[in-house]
DNA sequence: GTCTAATCGAGACGGTACGTCGAGTCTTACT
DNA sequence: AGTAAGACTCGACGTACCGTCTCGATTAGAC
């Protein structure tokens, strides 16, 4: 579905698209996802009114598109041991959470998604992709002998994510590197079994 | 002579304020936070845009109390054993983030908590109100020596709920009874320590 | 049709009527007609709104009331001589005109008495009020022979108003004290006839 | 590079700015200047309150343009003669000032000037465009030898509006042919001189 | 290199909702 | 009964954005 090399496309649009999806962007973190105009838009980015709603029909379109591009991720990380592998996972996943830039689109990204199928999809899409890293490092530690064979990585993978997500957004509890060693290890603890005690 | 409770007031004023918060109440959960007008509540509510205003300087304003009003909870809660009280507790956790009217203003209040102090201080009474249930549960659990006298309440209960928040607000996945039994035995698995395996 | 002695009157009632009309009147010559509220009224005067919209049905009435109590006079006005009872009652006129205070009520007056007929009937009482004494100077005069029999008093006091009116008023033209001079003795020279010349 | 005549603007803006003018002074005439409201304006001329605003930042602004476009005048008027000229002229004000359309305007135009340098700017160019007329009728008498060359004419002229204003707008009272012809006559009676006689 | 068509900037337009102000009505308690 | 205090409805104010719409100026990319 990509525009290959079938038009040469406009190199106007390339750069409107992109003047306009980070002044949005910026917009999201600064004064949060409610408060963004296309009228700030259109003053931040330098492009006209008409034209935004040239490339998108409507803001909620702009803003999904903004969203899209704000989420971008492509972590290979293996280490080599499960432990330090999970803990680089949610240290990655707590800055996530706590930046000032990015909680707040994540935090749109979780309550628009309750409305917009679209947006839900970007959503799941997104969690899925940061899920995948997870799931592939646990599968890495049952092959290494780390953990049993009969566990559930999919439901590991949330185990081991739902805390982080609780206490950074619903609880809204600072998160320090004791907690997540802390966490990591009690995960550890009930995921070997008995056996490793 | 101050008016502590000296003047009976005019009774008009309470009433407005239930209408108004009523209906407001009723449009945050039709048509979600953020689509919620004064216009709209004056109308639904038959109560004129001008006293809406006399009432509460800002629609935020409004907001905030409607949120407090839609949030009070008051369940005792004790059926004598441990996990029967955190089926319980856990059944009424699900319903309520599942059921359209409420879950929509419980996205709302952890959203917008990020913003507002004041929203932030309601959005916490709330959530450590019903975690004292649980705590309490817990407590009786020990009492009862179904779980070991060690453990962190606090912390246990975070770990029951934190789940049941990350399917149900941000993976966004449907939650059965299946879940919940496996949920708290799993939990109780745990915590109960090896003398109960 | 005066309230004589058939009721005492609540001594409260008349200590209000004063109040508010002082106040209105004030708050006219202030910041002009238009821009009288009662609320302004009610916060001048100490007087409740409430109070007042027990004395006035509307503001309008309230404002009919003010004028009313503003326009009240009484000059009997004889000198014995007939060009400087002219003189007086045009210096009269052109004070009156040109008094911030008073000039803002009468084009109120005026412009009003367009629309509201009862401000035309207040209008018309004051104006022919005024016009009176210029007309009885003028019939002294032709009693004491400076004047012929012939001349219609009525059209003559309208003559020697209207200019005055049409400068103050209309034309917008400061009036000093020689214009009134060379007014009254223009009149003079026309009305008394060729045998004066 | 000034947009003098160069840029063609959107005609758009000239429509929107005659329907909007045409409607304020129809709601003038009718209901008069102070009961005139930016939503009335709106409805009757199908342009949104929104687009009026941003064509004039106040209704008052609105107003000015309003009174501006109603008062334009520019009959040459000249019969040959100073007695029909002078009548022509006198018909021509008292239509003027009793017509329902326009009285409403003229008052407006007199009570604001007292307030705003604008509109006073506004009311004395109209009274000037129109004494003008009545001067160069005048002169055309002198240089006829039908007056006296000693004669003001804007003095005369002055001498001839006053009354008119003084009946229709003050004492507010009918103006008939009758009054018009002999008010006429007197004032060339006087002006003449005796030679006339 | 021009030329033509896509793209853009500027901004008018009809809307909807905002938060404010004042009018006029109504209710309650005080004196 | 008259008053003060103030809640209530209603309607207009002027503001801020929305999404739609011309309309001229400016570039590509094809000739």
């Amino acid at each position: 579905m990509i525009n290959t090399n079938s038009r040469p496309v406009d190199p106007r649009i390339e750069r409107t698209r992109q003047v306009v999806l980070a002044a949005a962007l910026e917009l999201i973190s600064e004064r949060g996802f409610g408060s963004v105009t296309v009228e700030a838009i259109s003053e931040r980015s330098g492009v006209a009114r008409s034209t935004i709603y040239r490339h998108w029909k409507q803001l909620p379109d702009l803003m999904l598109d903004a969203l899209a591009a704000g989420i971008e991720r492509s972590t290979p990380l293996d280490t080599g041991e499960l432990r330090s592998d999970l803990i680089v996972f949610v240290c990655e996943l707590v800055e996530l959470l706590t930046s000032d830039e990015f909680s707040q689109m994540a935090m749109a990204l979780i309550v628009e998604s309750h409305r917009d199928p679209a947006i839900a999809e970007l959503h799941s899409r997104f969690l899925r992709g940061r899920q995948q890293f997870t799931i592939a490092a646990i599968e890495r530690g049952i092959e290494r002998g780390e953990l049993p064979t009969t566990v559930d990585a999919r439901q590991m993978a949330a185990d081991l994510a739902a805390p982080v997500f609780f206490r950074a957004l619903i609880q809204h509890v600072p998160i320090d590197e004791a907690f997540i060693d802390q966490h990591v290890d009690r995960w550890l603890a009930i995921h070997r079994g008995p056996s490793h005690t």
